[in-house]
RNA sequence: GGGCCCGUAGCUCAGCCUGGCGGAGCGUCCGGCUGAUAACCGGAAGGUCGUGGGUUCGAAUCCCACCGGGCCCA
């Protein structure tokens, strides 16, 4: 492999595009699965996630409370995003320092799972599980929580969210659900767990009640009837009591009618006979009935009708209503009748609804409920009975039209409450439930709640605030079966309770005890005990529990409390939870219920609230609607790092965000340019075999140059504000610092203003500052990217760690603000220096002067003293950054001297002023000496002109404006802080100056083109056909060898492909230029 | 009916707390730079700051009312 001469046989137009080398450091694009499949075997292999999580064992603790995924179904991108804030969170305290205590924790039980074990198993009616076996579906139900929280668990960790799995939580073991007999065993004690017969919402498709935290998550708009009712009063034949209802099947049920006591109402003669509606409602019944000819016979005050006896629409049909006595049939009054819609009478069924059943209990009404938990209509409605009360509604209307009783059916669109899981409407039935009761912690959890931290703060002193104000006594039984036992036995005798504590209570004190003892159903069911009183046969109360009282305990559950009181101690109360806002009424809610009733006090010091993940169009995601987006699908089609970035970055997380995946390619782009940074720099690195351990920034402080001092600062203030921002859990505003610093200040302005240094050939001290400069930057930045986008940043930072840095991104400490390092002067010099170069460009750009061609000067002018001194203090960096040979800084305000300042009319002012005498006004300023009119204009407020005509015109400063004149070679440009003047005149070197940069840069396209090896010394012949312009050159020979890497040969004539390994021809202003490169020696290609 | 959040360029969002020339990114168009090149720079076009009042020398910003969207409650 002898060196290759000039002037041997070309070797072919060759090899270009199959290289086998890279020439970069690393690949030319970030690839994020690629990345993410290499970190992730790491991570493996190194067993980096225990590591995090154990490597400040000893240190102070954060602890966080994880709130439970329910596990059924899977991740969506909208669960991604709250599981990426509980992460960034994590990641940044642990970097800090902190031991954080972050167990892993699964919701089991409730009614999703029952439905999915029913779907699976095919079960339609509680008939069914009978025959099924209840030991069967729990086995099933077990069997699909094993499978979900294995789904979860998998896709949590590929999230990059580590949290401890090993030993997370599960509301179904026993362990856990002994804590909540533990609290129902305490709020027994205290008198706070009560048994009430009351009207709750029922799901009839699930057969339970519905806690008040559940029905406020199924409210749906949706079409009903809208009927009015004619009730035929007793003692006024002829005369009706109307009603408005949208729920006809209560009517079967009704016990009276209420009015308004203060309220006026009014009897009016129609058609349909006298009816007696609310006097403010009868122009709206009205339109809505159409009532036809209305005359008022006669107007009473709503107490004036109290006591009033109806006959009960469907006597004949719901016997037993023979049977209710006084005050039964009757008007009544309540103070929550409306005026603003119906018809001020309304219909009162206390089996039906909440208030109903209160104002019942205060006339002492009967409670009639026909209809069962199953939605279907009991015996006593004779001929409605065994039909759905839904379904029944067609059959009830028209049994009141056939008795004339229909006053008008029509339609409402309004918001009713639905089953949050299976979408059936509710219905509200009297029943006997289980209660946890609030007064006696509502002013507690007021007071807490106010020594919580909320972010935002609205969610806590508004929402949730308001939302502890109207708590209600907390309905906690459920008629289902996978779900935690209620602990009450009753004596079947006496009617004696117990409220059983623990499995090892069962073992000492019942006395049947089914083997093996399990705390599930059916299994508990089986347990008996013997009444003390009176020694009779204590059974379970057959109800499981609310599966929001599982989640609800997790702050003591979670740590198994009951067994390690000590560590309990330590975590409680939690530092951070984070879960969306809807948990305002679910698990916010919840936790600080059974803490105040247990512990007195609120179980968690800070909450940030997030939002909603909608799609594209803002839509609620929903399986129904097909918009789901799931959190695998998002990881294989984006990269997590992406995904994760882009949940932050869009919006505020408390707001809600429309994900469209178009926009993730942004964060892709922002990621992709600070991965291109580092590839760059690694380059570079790797050629000089910089060594960042013996030459650190301090070491090379004293070489560097503004700008490597400038970019430390900005990282340092960088470091500063994101770790203030994550303080205050203001996660959209780190990730966006974070990724503009990386984008705008690191790549577009560092990195563009050392590059030249990066490609000196020697390894000068000056090279080795900004090398030291640009590494301190980026292993700061890594440590923070780290929390946001792990898998680049273990990627990247793998590839310029040293021996003894740790061995993993995650490992590091979160950085530290190097004050002495932050130069808050210089930050803002940069800024005015900026805006300078920016205006040079613009100036060069009007002139179509090209920034490769160098400039003999700059005249600045700044607009102010600090200006001046950022531009003073700036100057040779700003003459590399225009590529001129000097800076010229003015006075502030000053003018070049080559400038001349004109005036010029403001004809708007001047027209008016001057009348018809406007062109010889602008005739004699044009002829006027400009300096001499401003300073009259300046001393005496205005300048006498002598017009042709012999009089005289009184100039005023408004008239005129004056206009800088510049000679064509001056070009200026006015930025924010300065007027910047460029000098486009050229001398002969400066000309072959930027025709030598014309010539480096073809020479440069061409190394490229051919593949050369960055560093590789090439032969290269330069022919011109000026011979002027070759002459230029000679003097520029040097530079330009250094420049391109070359040995440099000017000949007279053209270099042709039979000589050279590539040569390439160009037009550069009407010459042609002819460049040829022949490699030295071969080097292994191919 | 009540509470809370949001409304700023074609799109996505800052700015609002603490009043002082209406911003950024993306997109579009024109031009340039470039051994980081799927990157970068300069310029242009693009606004009733949801509407209407009020306070103020001055309002996107503070106050009131309304309109539209969303969430929650009744």
């Amino acid at each position: 492999m002898g060196a290759v001469r000039r002037g041997q046989r070309k070797i072919k137009e060759l090899s270009i595009k199959v290289i086998g080398r890279a020439m970069y450091a690393l690949p030319p694009i970030y690839d994020p699965l690629k990345v993410e499949e290499e970190v992730a075997r790491f991570w493996r292999e190194h067993d980096i996630p225990r590591k995090f999580i154990e490597h400040n064992k000893g240190g102070p603790i954060f602890s966080f409370l994880e709130g439970p995924p329910t596990v059924n179904g899977y991740m969506h991108v909208g669960h991604a995003r709250g599981r990426v804030c509980k992460d960034v969170v994590l990641r940044f305290r642990t970097m800090q320092g902190f031991h954080v205590w972050r167990r892993a924790g699964w919701d089991c039980q409730g009614l999703p799972t029952e439905l999915e074990v029913e779907r699976t198993l095919g079960i339609k009616s509680k008939k069914d599980i009978e025959a099924v076996g209840m030991e069967r579906f729990v086995e099933e139900a077990n069997r699909l929580v094993d499978h979900y929280i294995q789904r979860w668990r998998t896709d949590s960790e590929r999230l990059g969210l580590w949290l401890d799995y090993d030993t997370a939580y599960e509301t179904r073991n026993e362990r856990y659900m002994e804590h909540i007999w533990h609290l129902l065993k305490k709020a027994h004690d205290d008198g706070d767990l009560a048994l009430s017969y009351k009207v709750v919402p029922f799901c009839p498709r699930c057969e339970t009640p519905l806690s008040s935290h559940e029905v406020s998550q199924g409210y749906e708009e949706v079409e009903d009837y809208s009927l009015y009712v004619l009730f035929p009063i007793e003692q006024r034949p002829g005369t009706y009591a109307v009603i408005w209802t949208t729920t006809p099947w209560t009517l079967l049920a009704n016990e009276a009618i209420a009015v308004s006591g203060e309220e006026g109402y009014v009897e009016v003669r129609t058609g349909r006979g006298n009816l007696i509606v609310a006097e403010k409602l009868l122009d709206q019944v009205n339109t809505n009935v159409g009532l036809g000819v209305v005359e008022v016979v006669r107007r009473f005050q709503g107490s004036e009708l109290e006591g009033l006896k109806y006959r009960h629409p469907f006597m004949e049909e719901v016997e037993v209503h023979g049977t209710h006595p006084h005050p039964a049939h009757t008007i009544v009054s309540a103070e929550f009748v409306s005026m603003e819609e119906g018809t001020g009478l309304v219909h009162i069924a206390p089996g039906h609804g909440p208030e109903d059943f209160e104002l019942g209990k205060r006339y002492g009404l009967p409670v009639f409920c026909p209809i069962e938990s199953n939605g279907l209509f009991t015996e006593e409605v004779g001929p409605f009975s065994g039909k759905n009360h839904r379904e029944a509604a067609g059959e009830i209307i028209d049994l009141l039209s056939a008795k004339g009783l229909l006053l008008h059916r029509g339609a409402v669109v309004h918001n009713y409450p639905h089953c949050w899981r299976c979408g059936t409407p509710l219905v509200y039935l009297a029943s006997r439930q289980w209660f946890l009761r609030v007064d006696k912690i509502k002013r507690l959890m007021l007071e807490e709640n106010g020594r919580v931290k909320w972010v935002p703060a609205w969610a806590g002193s508004a929402r949730f605030r308001e939302w502890l104000e109207n708590a209600e006594d907390w309905c906690i039984s459920r008629t289902k079966i996978w779900g935690t036992p209620l602990n009450v036995w009753t004596c079947e005798s006496c009617g004696s309770r117990r409220v059983v504590g623990s499995k090892a209570e069962i073992e000492r004190d019942a006395v049947e005890v089914p083997r093996p003892l399990r705390l599930h159903r059916p299994w508990i069911d089986a347990v008996v005990f013997r009444c003390e009183r009176c020694g009779g046969v204590m059974r379970r109360e057959p109800y499981v529990l609310d599966t929001w009282l599982d989640s609800g305990v997790a702050h003591f559950a979670s740590v198994d409390y009951l067994s390690n009181p000590n560590l309990f101690n330590r975590l409680f109360p939690y530092d951070f939870i984070t879960e969306a806002i809807d948990q305002t009424r679910g698990w916010f809610y919840t936790l600080l219920f059974t803490s105040a009733l247990i512990f007195g006090r609120s179980p968690f010091k800070s909450v940030l609230t997030q939002s909603h993940v909608l799609d594209k169009e803002g839509k609620k995601m929903s399986k129904s609607r097909g918009n789901v987006i799931w959190a695998t699908e998002s990881f294989d089609r984006f990269g997590v790092d992406n995904l994760r970035v882009y949940l932050l970055i869009k919006s505020q997380v408390w707001e809600s965000m429309n994900f469209d995946p178009e926009e993730i390619k942004h964060v892709q782009s922002s990621l992709n340019i600070f991965w291109n940074v580092v590839s760059f720099a690694k380059t570079y690195f790797d050629l000089d075999k910089y060594d960042p351990e013996r030459e650190g920034y301090d070491a090379y402080q004293r070489y560097s140059e503004p700008e490597d001092k400038w970019i430390v600062s900005r990282v340092n203030s960088l470091i500063r504000s994101v770790t203030a921002s994550i303080d205050r859990y203001e996660l959209t505003d780190a990730v966006r610092a974070l990724l503009r610093f990386a984008t705008d200040e690191l790549s577009r302005k560092y990195i563009r203003a050392v590059r030249r240094r990066f490609w000196e050939e020697s390894r000068s001290s000056k090279k080795i500052a900004s090398y030291a400069a640009t590494y301190y930057v980026i292993v700061r930045y890594l440590a923070m990217l780290s929390a946001f986008a792990p898998y680049v940043a273990e990627y990247l930072y793998q590839r310029i760690r040293t021996k003894s840095m740790p061995e993993s991104v995650c490992l590091l400490r979160w950085p530290r603000v190097e004050e002495e390092k932050v130069d808050q002067e210089l930050e803002d010099a940069m800024e005015v220096a900026d805006d300078v170069i920016a205006a040079s460009l613009n100036a060069r750009q009007k002139a179509g002067y090209k920034l490769r061609w160098p400039v003999s000067r700059v005249v600045v002018s700044p607009n102010s003293p600090r200006a001046r001194d950022a531009i003073l203090k700036l100057s040779d960096y700003l003459a590399k950054m225009t590529n001129a040979v000097k800076v010229e800084v003015l006075e502030v305000g000053g003018s070049p001297k080559e400038s001349s300042a004109e005036l010029e009319p403001v004809l708007s002012e001047l027209g008016p002023a001057a009348g018809r005498r406007l062109h010889d006004v602008i005739e004699a300023l044009r002829v006027s000496r400009p300096h001499e009119v401003l300073e009259s204009l300046n001393n005496s407020g205005e300048y006498v002109l002598n017009l042709p005509d012999g009089t005289v015109f009184a100039l005023k400063a408004e008239h005129v404006r004056v206009v800088e004149r510049l000679p064509e070679w001056l070009k200026s440009s006015e930025g924010r802080f300065s007027t910047v003047y460029v000098d486009l005149k050229a001398d002969e070197a400066l000309k072959s100056m930027a025709f030598a940069n014309e010539v480096i840069r073809r020479v440069q396209v061409m190394r490229k083109e051919t593949n050369l090896e960055l560093t590789e010394v090439v032969d290269c012949s330069v022919y011109i056909s000026e011979p002027l312009k070759l002459e230029g050159l000679r003097a520029l020979v040097e530079h330009i060898e250094e420049e391109t890497r070359t040995r440099l040969d000017l000949v007279s004539s053209p270099p042709t492909a039979d000589e050279f390994e590539r040569v390439g021809e160009w037009d550069v202003d009407d010459t042609k230029l002819v460049v040829g490169l022949m490699r030295r020696k071969k080097v292994g290609i191919g």
